[in-house]
DNA sequence: ATCATTAATAGTAACTGTTACTAATATAGC
DNA sequence: GCTATATTAGTAACAGTTACTATTAATGAT
C-alpha cells in the first residue's frame, strides 16, 4: 500500500470503512473505530482518511451538506441522499461515460470529470412519512 | 417579494448578485456590496442570501468545496468548476429531465432532484498552463 | 405626519467541521 | 536491539457560517 506504515489505527479505520456501506463522515467513523481502539484520536481518523484517499485506496465524497463523507468503493458510481434522514446510499445506475465529452463540446472548458448526486426519499423514511418518528434529521437539508 | 421588507442592504445585495455571473460566495459578495454600503455587516449578507434563497428569488448552490455559492438564476442549469482557479461558470448544457425518473426505477429511493456538476479547466487557466502565474487557487481542490 | 409595531441591522460571540502543531510513541529496515 | 522517522494522542488554531443582542428603520394605522 505504497509507503504507508501498517499501524493498528490505520488498519482498523480501513477495515471498518470497508465493512460499512453507509458512506460515513469522519466523525461517524471515529465513533465506530473508538469501540475497538478507545484511545484513538479524531485527528488520526481525519489524517488517515485523507492519506488513504490520496493513495486512491478509498474515495472522499463531496456530497451536499457541510460534511465530507468517505467511501471504500473507488470505482465510478453515483449516490443518492435522503432529504429526510441525510443517509447516503449507492445507486445502481449506469455511469454516463459520454457526459464529459458532451459537456466539453457544449462550453469552453476542458471537462475532466463530473459529479452527479441524486436527492430523494429512502424507503425507510417513505414508510414513516405520516408517523415522523425514528427518522432523525442528520444534517440541515440545504436546498 | 413575499413578506420581506425593502431595505437598502437587501436591495443592493440582490442587485449585485444579479449583476455578477460569477456565483460568488457570501464573503465575495460582501466585499462587493461593501463598496456601496461600507458599514454593512457580513451577517447581513449571509442572512439575506439565506432569506432570498428560501423565498426562491435566488438559488443557493452546493458546489464542491467548503464554501456555499449563490446564483441569481433560479432556472435549472448545470455548472462547471475550474479545478485550477476554483471559478464556477454556467454550462450551456441541456437539462436531463429524464434522469430522475430513470434513477427512481434503478433503486428504491423516490428521486426528487439531482445535482450535476462538471470539473474542468477554464480557458484562462488552460492558456496559462505553462506559465502558472495570474492563476490564483481559490479553494483547496478536493478530490 | 406621528406613532406603535416589529422586522432588520451592525457588531460580535459562538459554533461546527477540519487542519495544524507538538512532544511522545511505534514501525520498518538494518 | 538500535536508529531513523512515520505516526500517534491531545490540543490549539482555523474557516465558514450561524446565533445573539441592543439599536435602527420600514411598515401600516391613526
Ligand atoms: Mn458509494
Ligand atoms: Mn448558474
Ligand atoms: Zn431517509
Ligand atoms: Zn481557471
Amino acid at each position: 500500500m505504497g509507503n504507508l506504515r501498517d499501524t493498528s489505527q490505520r488498519r482498523v479505520i480501513l477495515e471498518e470503512l470497508v465493512r460499512l456501506k453507509t458512506h460515513p463522515t469522519a466523525n461517524e467513523l471515529y465513533e465506530i473505530v473508538r469501540k475497538r481502539i478507545p484511545k484513538i484520536s479524531l485527528g488520526t481518523v481525519y489524517r488517515n482518511l485523507e492519506l488513504l484517499a490520496e493513495s486512491k485506496v478509498i474515495q472522499k465524497l463531496d456530497t451536499a451538506g457541510t460534511k465530507k463523507r468517505f467511501d471504500a468503493m473507488t470505482g465510478d458510481h453515483y449516490h443518492v441522499r435522503c432529504v429526510k434522514c441525510g443517509k447516503v446510499d449507492d445507486l445502481d445506475f449506469p455511469f454516463l461515460n459520454s457526459l464529459n465529452k458532451s459537456a466539453t463540446l457544449a462550453g469552453n472548458y476542458e471537462i475532466i470529470s463530473h459529479r452527479l448526486e441524486f436527492e430523494g426519499i429512502c424507503p425507510e423514511c417513505r414508510s414513516q412519512r405520516l408517523v415522523g418518528k425514528n427518522c432523525v434529521e442528520r444534517e440541515s437539508n440545504s436546498g
